[in-house]
DNA sequence: AAAAAAC
């Protein structure tokens, strides 16, 4: 029998103290009611514990509602009256709160609460007074006034409008303060419902459209009501997550770690990250410490559950991010291995919901075979490679590629735009090249780092904070940064040597203009990238840019094929092909000629540059 | 063709 145990074995004893919680509990639990008996002395609502014992809550100074924001829509008033601290709330009282975890229970991993480090620790200090604007939140709320979003499916909770009328709990949403999230995105709007409701979710959105916090505040919410949790019957050293959170690069798994850390502060709720290329002994201890939420990449947790140190079995959500990037990246096998032939409980029995920027067959089938009776939802773009970016292309030779780039550099340098506050990301192709021109940058006098998948993790890394601190305020890059990672402050993206699929570039130079800033986009383009020629300069005309003439006749001259992706239409990455009336499994070519489903047609007023209304696989987001 | 990902 282990002592090792997180929320689910504290809240398997509690099973029938939850079933009177209320109405909420009916929507909840795809898993059956637990046998145990209740113990209510042991029993500790995840809400009370990994508190501390006085009020000398670590909690950072919240001086008030978000006054950084010049919006008038939504000051502070949506946390009805400000700050609260923990003594005001009704329900739990200072010291009277202790009794339910105070004593008794050793080996819950409340033990290790005086340990929780507060998440938010660095973002205020050193952060705080040099960007005032929207720090953290990450979002820029204009730009998604107008997206256009698509909901289908039986039976679709409708969106809300704020945070404060979703149920999501005291702390949950003392957490949604800290992270000055003031008013949901439209990803959030429509899928937290969808999800508190029950109801699995395919989802088509790209990161940096809030997300994580869309998939993560119905995980957190819905283990802190806790019901209906059997204790695991195996012992020994294994593990047993309630919710899995799968990602297909390491640092995006750490950096989805890292915010669910923040949602989950000082709830209870304990979340670990596995991921390859570190020591895994690290990762095992913290495990050992109790998991509720595990955020892994499909590598090293296809080690853990083939070691027996992790078990799937007590599984309620599930889900998947950037799941055509995991395919992209061949992953299928592990995925299906982890999804279908572990101990998971199957679709039906746990909550999935799968993230995919695009909707193409094999994430359809994905979706047919790790989803039930789910609700489709798709997010336009939004305006981060329209209204933000500026987007440039030059004519550079191989050979002038450096020369060029050093250029731009000095030109960056003496505007005063390099430096800290103005990262600036430089893509190549291979890792040879990242590593060759990251050390004649050096050479040069520009500090520069780079990250690729021939260096060490701790290396990787460590560039990555480097980089985001303004120590090195270049960061050459292979496509390992291309999607996801969200990076402040980067000013500039260059694609030094472009992709081959405009997809690539799309995601790529979605890491600039983020967080409610302009950013710009420098590509250089020869004869070898012709046939990118055709699907950039098309994309550029549908996000309002200046086509250089030189490029448009690239673009006439090279037949089709530009690209292997061209992108064609569709602000959404997708639809919900079951609405094409030919659902098949053997893949039926749902994209033959589909055109614009009702819903949203020609209304999407605002909607930067509008897209054709050709069928369309794809539209890379993130 | 290159990139990513477990040991």
């Amino acid at each position: 029998m282990s002592t090792r145990t997180s929320w689910a074995d504290l809240a398997a004893n509690s099973a029938a103290e939850n079933a009177t919680a209320g109405s909420s509990s009916a929507n909840n639990g795809p898993v059956g009611t637990a046998s145990a008996p209740p113990s209510r002395s042991t029993y500790v609502p995840p809400h009370l514990r990994n508190r501390p014992a006085v009020s000398d809550a670590p909690a950072p100074a919240y001086s008030g509602p978000v006054s950084n924001n010049d919006r008038p829509g939504y000051g502070g008033s949506r946390w009805s009256g400000g700050p609260r601290n923990d003594s005001g709330r009704s329900g739990y009282s200072g010291g009277g709160g202790r009794g339910g975890w105070g004593g008794g229970r050793s080996g819950g991993w409340d033990r290790g609460r005086d340990r929780e480090v507060n998440p938010f620790a660095d973002d205020d200090v050193t952060t705080e007074e040099a960007f005032t604007e929207q720090e953290n939140s990450g979002i820029n709320f204009d730009a998604y006034e107008d997206i256009p979003v698509e909901t289908s499916g039986d039976n679709v909770p409708p969106p809300v409008n704020t945070f404060a009328e979703i149920d999501l709990g005291d702390a949950l949403n003392q957490n949604i303060r800290r992270c000055k999230y003031v008013k949901p995105t439209p990803v959030q709007r429509h899928a937290i419902p969808i999800s508190l409701g029950g109801r699995d979710l395919m989802a088509c959105a790209q990161t940096g459209s809030g997300k994580t916090a869309a998939f993560c505040f119905p995980i957190i919410s819905g283990i802190m009501r806790g019901e209906s949790v059997q204790r695991p019957p195996r012992g020994a050293r294994t593990v047993y997550p309630l919710a899995l959170i799968l990602s297909p690069t390491r640092e995006l798994s750490m950096q989805i770690h890292e915010e669910a850390r923040k949602f989950s502060y000082q709830t209870g709720v304990k979340v670990v990250v596995a991921y390859g290329g570190a020591p895994i002994h690290q990762q095992l201890r913290e495990l050992e410490r109790g998991v509720d939420i595990l955020v892994a990449t499909p590598g090293r947790l296809v080690d853990l559950l083939e070691r027996a140190r992790v078990s799937l079995q007590m599984i309620r959500y599930l889900a998947l991010d950037e799941a055509d990037r995991m395919l992209d990246m061949g992953f299928e096998p592990q995925i299906r291995k982890i999804v279908e032939q572990m101990d998971m409980p199957p679709p039906g029995e746990r909550q999935t919901m799968l993230f995919s920027a695009t909707f193409p067959k094999e994430i359809q089938r994905l979706a047919s075979d790790f989803l039930a009776n789910y609700i489709f939802l798709a997010v336009g773009r939004v305006g981060s490679s329209t209204d933000l970016i500026v987007q440039r292309v030059e004519f550079v030779h191989e050979s002038d590629k450096r020369s060029h780039l050093m250029d731009l550099l000095h030109a960056q340098r003496a505007n005063g735009t390099q430096g800290k506050q103005a990262l600036t990301l430089v893509f190549v192709e291979t890792k040879k090249g990242a590593d060759s021109l990251e050390h004649w940058l050096c050479m040069n006098g520009f500090p520069a780092t780079t990250i690729h998948g021939d260096r060490t993790q701790q290396e990787r890394e460590q560039a990555l904070r480097s980089f985001k601190s303004g120590n090195t305020p270049i960061l050459v890059a292979t496509d390992v940064a291309a999607r996801g990672l969200d990076i402040p402050h980067v000013a500039h993206v260059v694609n030094f040597d472009l992709p081959n699929d405009i997809d690539d570039y799309v995601h790529r130079i979605g890491r600039t203009g983020r967080a409610g800033k302009t950013g710009l986009a420098t590509a250089f383009f020869n004869e070898n990238n012709s046939s990118m020629a055709r699907s950039l300069s098309e994309l550029m005309q549908e996000s309002n840019q200046e086509v250089p003439a030189w490029l448009s006749r690239y673009a006439a001259r090279s037949s089709f094929g530009g690209g292997r992706n061209r992108r064609s239409g569709g602000r959404f990455g997708g639809r919900d092909f079951r609405r094409e009336g030919s659902f098949n499994r053997g893949g039926s070519d749902y994209y033959g000629g589909g055109n614009s489903s009702g819903g949203y047609g020609a209304s999407s007023g605002g909607y930067g540059g509008g897209y054709g209304a050709s069928s369309g696989v794809t539209s890379a987001w993130d």
